[in-house]
RNA sequence: GGGCGUAUAGCUCAGCGGAAGAGCACUCGGUUUACACCCGAGCGGUCGUAGGUUCGAUCCCUACUGCGCCCA
């Protein structure tokens, strides 16, 4: 394929292939440089930043949700005209990156300290630039229309200026701080974590109750990590607690170490856990170093970095999980275990990266001091400067930023954005912003460690615009228009960003708008993973079904906030659906649609052309309300539907009529064809943008559909007269299918007909239709009738008379009829029910009154013609 | 332990105060010249359980049960 075009209609094979025509759409959509805006343009502007994806990663299912609704919503701003950027990008990943290239040193034999920090550096980049940044080619094939003239890193220059801007602001600000706390430690991949990237899980571990000190001074813990005891500093127990108000204020000596520790009362101490009395090792537990804290408990700790036991004696060098049975062991022989509880389930932290399972580490580490930032990011939302949707997040988001604690930045890595932080003589301490010279000489010496990953990345929507300069396109396209994520990232993502960018902004908000989508599962609901092996790839999927097909099945799901399941099944809907567009397209090209000709004057049309015409503007009214509120279910599935149960199985088929009928008649039609196709396709477009691409372009010979004018509703009156008559025929149509399935007779064959009353009901111009979808044909001479079939329709009754030359199947006739008058019976039932109640009557609107009664008129009329016809069949 | 969400057809989900819906699956019949990635006709639900509010409840309220998520 190479000038679309230019191409016939009829060269356009029976069936959609994707694989043949994706590829080659999409670059020359990028070679147009309509995906690249113009920051200089009047239009209005519409921005999305890509929630840049890690630099190891590949395309799941995630992404590919996420990909697709962000370029829907981006393809009908720039349809619309607006000056619409998707900028796209990735994020250096820290842990993860490090993590990578450490192992593949780890093949070679080598570890990063072999290398050195300059060197080790130097050989991520050179990953990065080899394998890196896999996605972005995989976002080619979903056909996401992004600028990749400002593709982005969080680790280029550019980004990294943003970051030590900011650092130095906080810093400055005394938003960032150092301090000694306890912090989540990963023993495997020795540097800290932030409270988000720790995972807690139900793991099988053991509670034991262990006695200090002797006789009436003893005192009985429970604990699920008894090798810390070695670093406890005193017990606790609760003030009130009458069971050891006695012992607070003595001291207990701890058990395999000699060292004496004080009883404690701390309000903290739950006494209905276990004995009510805790131990208290506050280098090695959060709530403990908090109780040291009140206390002003010595901190004594008793791991290394690795998690190995460093306190001397019998268990110096074992790691934790060997020390905690060599340590109880001890206990027992000593008599001190009181009880052991094994297995004990209880909440365990994991490292989010490797699995391993953090161990809370007393050290010296950055924080930023969140309170300030998260309130005001809590304001931002609270009065409507961002707009969370579905609204109901938004209570999760409040709960969030109201109850955040302390942000830990730094981490103990050496790929990521170095502390811009130096350290001097007499304790001197330097923040360096990006414009300054750091110290120089021997006695200065920057800090080690680099900032989270997610520091740089909150910087996002304003970093990846030019920030800290002045730009074109931060003028432009600051505040960005929305923000498109999983509601799973709102406390990574959202929060952050909001923070950053309302600080560093003066207190304008990263985005108008957040919408959270829900998380991919498998067909049966269960959440992907490797372990379930339940995980589809996107890329098999791209492969078998094409981008459209993938797109529009996640479109189809995304019911705001809420999850989705996902089946090859459903893949192969949505290619169903696409082969529907194209072959109704091709059939309509087939028969000489344009876009050319103006579709004429409304008295000119038949009903048909109105209703259709009708419901192409109702259509397109719908399908702009619900993309407004990001309702992509829904707005799919009103697509689906027009497209296919509409326009297809009724317009399409009455159109074949109209066409039959020569002359001014088929020239309308081509015309109404036409204008519904193009109108049709461009709706379609932000969804499925390959296949109507190839459609459009060769229904109406111009460039692309990328950048043709979204459809507007052509303002033009409704024909309600026309949707009844045309629904009118639909139920005629209906019923004689359903008559003719009842009595066996083939689809193909055509039956000898009379259509009584037809003019009467005011469906005359639409007899030759009726005919035509009901495979009927004019009765000629012999004409016998041996059937019947009645339709009450709002303008009349109508009496199909067949003939079916050969018996009739009254058994099958008199079934269907029985359970017509079974519905019927009900229905009258449940009418009179309410309306033989006062209650009803009197307190019922009398608008749901007046519809009882008419429907209960309806049922009384039916159950007569039914019982009539039944009557005449002797049952 | 605290908080939140959810329970509708075999499956996945819409609907959320006045006649139970969709897609898929299933059954039957089809070479209907756009499409078998199709066409036509069907089958299938006392809307988790028990109370309450209301003339009226799948829809609102309460409790319970099951499932899921977040936080500690």
């Amino acid at each position: 394929m190479t000038d679309t075009a230019s191409q016939q209609p009829t060269d356009l094979p029976p069936a959609w292939e994707p694989a043949t025509v994706e590829a080659e759409l999409y670059e020359r959509w990028v070679d147009a440089g309509y995906f690249a805006p113009d920051p200089d343009s009047d239009a209005p502007p519409f921005c999305i930043v890509l929630p840049p994806p890690n630099v190891t990663g590949s395309l799941h299912m995630g992404h590919a949700l996420d990909h697709t609704l962000m370029d829907a919503l981006t393809r009908r701003r720039r349809m619309q005209g607006y000056a619409t950027l998707w900028q796209p990008g990735m994020d250096h990943a820290g842990i993860a990156t490090q993590n990578v290239v450490e192992r593949e040193l780890s093949r070679e034999g080598k570890t990063r300290h072999d290398l050195g920090r300059e060197a080790f550096v130097e050989r991520v980049w050179e990953w990065k630039g080899e394998y890196g940044g896999r996605i972005l080619g995989q976002m080619r094939r979903l056909g996401d229309g992004v600028d990749w003239s400002r593709d982005r890193f969080t680790m280029d220059e550019g980004l990294s200026k943003a970051v030590q801007t900011i650092f130095k602001r906080l810093y400055e600000d005394g938003l960032i701080y150092r301090a000694e706390r306890i912090i989540n430690w990963c023993p495997r991949c020795l540097t800290a974590l932030s409270d988000i990237e720790v995972e807690y899980a139900d793991d099988e571990g053991e509670l034991v109750s262990i006695r200090y000190g002797e006789g009436d001074n003893s005192i009985v813990v429970a604990t699920t990590r008894a090798e810390t005891m070695l670093g406890d500093t005193a017990v606790a127990v609760h003030p009130d607690d009458e069971r050891y108000k006695h012992l607070v204020g003595t001291e207990v000596e701890l058990p395999l170490t000699g060292r004496r520790i004080p009883i404690v009362a701390d309000e903290h101490v739950d006494p209905e856990f276990g004995t009510g009395a805790v131990k208290v090792t506050p280098a090695h537990d959060p709530n403990d170093f908090e109780i040291g804290r009140r206390h002003d408990l010595p901190n004594i700790t008793v791991m290394d970095e690795r998690a190995n036991i460093t306190a001397h004696g019998p268990f110096e060098g074992l790691d934790r999980f060997e020390a905690r049975p060599a340590i109880v062991a001890a206990l027992r022989e000593q008599g001190r275990i009181v009880a052991e509880k094994r297995p004990y389930v209880h909440s365990v932290g994991h490292c989010s990266r490797c699995d391993t399972v953090v161990e809370p580490r007393l050290s010296l580490q950055w924080f930023v001091k969140v309170e300030p930032l998260a309130r005001e990011a809590g304001n931002a939302v609270r009065d409507g400067r961002t707009t969370i949707h579905p609204a109901d997040l938004s209570k999760r988001y409040f709960d969030w930023v109201d109850n955040m604690h302390d942000w830990c930045i730094s981490r103990q890595l050496w790929w990521g954005h170095r502390i811009p932080v130096w350290y001097g003589p007499n304790d001197k301490v330097i923040c360096v912003g990006p414009d300054e010279e750091p110290p120089s000489g021997e006695e200065w010496t920057q800090d080690p460690d680099v900032l989270d990953t997610w520091f740089s990345s909150a910087l996002w929507p304003f970093s990846t615009l030019g920030w800290p300069d002045e730009t074109a396109h931060l003028d432009k396209f600051y505040p960005n228009s929305v923000l498109v994520t999983g509601y799973d990232i709102l406390f990574f993502w959202v929060v952050r960003m909001m923070m950053f960018g309302l600080y560093a902004m003066d207190g304008k908000q990263p985005f108008d708008n957040v919408y959270l989508h829900g998380l991919i599962r498998d067909a049966a609901g269960k959440k992907m993973s490797k372990s379930r092996g339940n995980v589809i790839d996107p890329l098999e999927w791209l492969d078998r079904f094409g981008a459209d097909a993938v797109r529009f099945t996640l479109a189809r799901g995304a019911n705001p906030g809420s999850d989705m399941a996902l089946a090859e099944e459903w893949a192969a809907g949505s290619r169903n659906f696409g082969n529907k567009l194209w072959n109704a397209t091709r059939f309509a090209l087939m028969n000489g649609a344009t876009v050319a000709s103006v579709v004429p004057p409304r008295d000119q049309l038949t009903d048909a052309d109105r209703w259709i015409l009708d419901l192409t503007d109702a259509v397109v009214s719908e399908v702009d309300g619900l993309f407004d509120d990001y309702q992509f279910a829904k707005l799919s599935d009103a697509l689906y539907h027009f497209t296919w149960d509409e326009l297809c199985d009724w317009y399409l088929e009455i159109a074949k009529v109209q066409i039959g009928e020569g002359g001014a008649r088929a020239d309308a039609t081509r015309a109404v064809l036409g204008h519904v196709f193009d109108v049709v396709l461009r709706l379609l477009h932000p969804l499925v943008p390959f296949v109507t691409e190839r459609l459009w372009t060769t229904l109406t010979g111009d460039e692309s559909l990328v950048v043709a004018e979204w459809p507007k509703p052509t303002g033009a009156a409704a024909d309600a007269d026309a949707a009844q008559r045309i629904a009118g025929v639909q139920k005629l149509v209906t019923e004689v299918r359903r008559f003719r399935s009842d009595q066996g007779v083939k689809p193909g064959q055509r039956v000898k007909a009379k259509l009584v009353g037809v003019e009467d009901a005011g469906l005359g111009s639409l007899a030759t239709a009726v005919s035509s979808l009901a495979r009927l044909e004019a009765p000629g001479d012999s004409f016998t009738p041996s059937a019947s079939i009645e339709v009450s329709l709002p303008g009349g009754h109508v009496h199909v008379e067949l003939d079916l030359s050969g018996t009739v199947d009254l058994a099958a006739e008199r079934k269907r009829l029985e359970k017509d008058l079974a519905v019927a019976e009900k229905e009258l039932k449940g009418c009179d029910a309410k309306l033989n109640n006062p209650n009803f009557t009197d307190k019922a609107p009398t608008e749901v009154v007046a519809k009882i009664k008419g429907r209960r008129e309806v049922a009384v009329a039916d159950i007569a013609r039914i019982t009539a016809r039944l009557e005449i069949f002797g049952g």
